[in-house]
DNA sequence: GCGAACTGTAACGTTTTGTAACCGTGAGAA
DNA sequence: TTCTCACGGTTACAAAACGTTACAGTTCGC
């Protein structure tokens, strides 16, 4: 989730609206608060989307079920449903139109900002675990264990490489520590000065960055990340 | 994908084990409901086999993860596994048990359909049938215990390269080590340094490879896993 | 009993992998 | 700024795992 994840709520209570507005980017995100559709429909026409709406069901004029439906005809951008009760009704239409999650009146401003969080943090969907996923130019296919570079040749990595690569795959974005990875990789723990994960990652990017750009980022102290976009290559 | 499919969700929560078959039933599949892994077992008992199964996590009793390995021993049937925490996914992808796809809750329905679909789509385990199974460029005929090439030339194999070949047949995409495939073909256990499994597995490469491309991976340190796509043949 | 085919074991060559060593780089201190 | 030092990138080498071949024991049909 970037520093600059901007919200966009609609909601009508004036209390409530700028309640949220005010805790939310106490902690670190850009908010544009609308009073209703017509207020949303003029700031998503500025082309700047946001990363997540934040949606009151209950609303004068169009009503957030409604908003909710015109969006996803033309987005994906993830919504998060407020509702006044807490009705079944309500939750199942909330997510059968295709919200993400939904939250409750009244509720914890803490819990608000913990699902934001949540929804941002999924991002794009994740990848699927089985099947063909593009890694920048790269295709990975979980089911034979390959990897083609854009003109579709396969690019010959050894098991552990490629089981090394697919904890990224699987986790894009994500900063690992060597811990996790050689947890992953091997199902141990690494000793303090292990450079095994150092090394295979630079056989690694040795394979794979001539052919699919910078695809790791190191993160000094930390561990590494997928820098490059992933998304499930569709059939 | 037939339209018949059928889907079994395992989870205890009623209200979205009941949203999730209501909104499945809608899109054109069959399901059944399992509460636990009782129920499910009841259901795979009624030798009825269902195309797919939906795996809640956190189950009260036997929990998700147990499930999946216990079905993993026995069927190739695709999993998906539905979590609450985001956490959980690295317990699902790190430990390679099989899962298929995964997904968190709360989840959009719309993305639950669409991993279904990809997973049906992929068509992966066959049914351990007897009769013709196509994998890749090859015919395997179970009942005569033949191979053919793609020009329905028949590849003459020994007993034992044959049975080593089923265990992959009916086990495609799965690592099998050492100690399975001698097991399965040899009924008894492989000592340390048994290496007989190896040079059959070469001389069946030798065989194969040629008319089938490649068809074995070797997983280093684990065993061997069958990449070619299997499909039954249809009559 | 004889020969051919099949299979397990051992041996040898190749590839992959972990470890250690060396070097470059960047961040913080002086 | 320069110095220092921890950290990460890379290479070299030895050990481990794997692929393959040769050979000898076994089985099976005649």
């Amino acid at each position: 989730m970037s520093s600059a994840d901007h919200i966009c709520i609609v909601e009508d209570d004036t209390e409530i609206r700028e309640l949220v507005r005010t805790y939310i980017e106490q902690n670190g995100f850009s908010v544009t608060a609308c009073e209703g559709a017509t207020a949303l429909d003029r700031h998503l026409a500025t082309g700047n989307p946001p990363s997540l709406i934040i949606l009151d069901l209950m609303l004068p004029g169009e009503d957030g079920l409604s908003i909710c439906r015109r969006l996803r005809a033309t987005s994906n951008i993830p919504i998060l449903m407020l509702t006044a009760k807490a009705e079944d009704v309500d939750r199942i239409v909330g997510l059968e139109l295709g919200a993400d999650d939904y939250l409750t009146k009244p509720f914890n401003p803490r819990e608000l900002l913990a699902r934001i969080r949540a929804i941002l943090r999924r991002g794009q969907p994740p990848p699927p675990a089985k099947g063909r996923i593009k890694v920048g130019a790269l295709t990975v296919d979980r089911l034979a264990r390959t990897v083609c570079d854009g003109s579709g040749a396969e690019i010959t990595l050894t098991s552990a490489e490629y089981d090394l690569l697919e904890c990224f795959v699987m986790r894009p974005g994500r900063v690992l520590n060597r811990d996790q990875l050689m947890d992953w990789t091997r199902g141990r723990e690494a000793d303090a000065f292990d450079r095994t994960i150092d090394v295979q990652l630079s056989r690694l990017r040795k394979k794979i960055e001539p052919a699919g750009g910078e695809v790791f980022k190191t993160i000094r102290g930390q561990g590494y990340m997928m820098i490059a976009p992933v998304s499930a290559e569709d059939a």
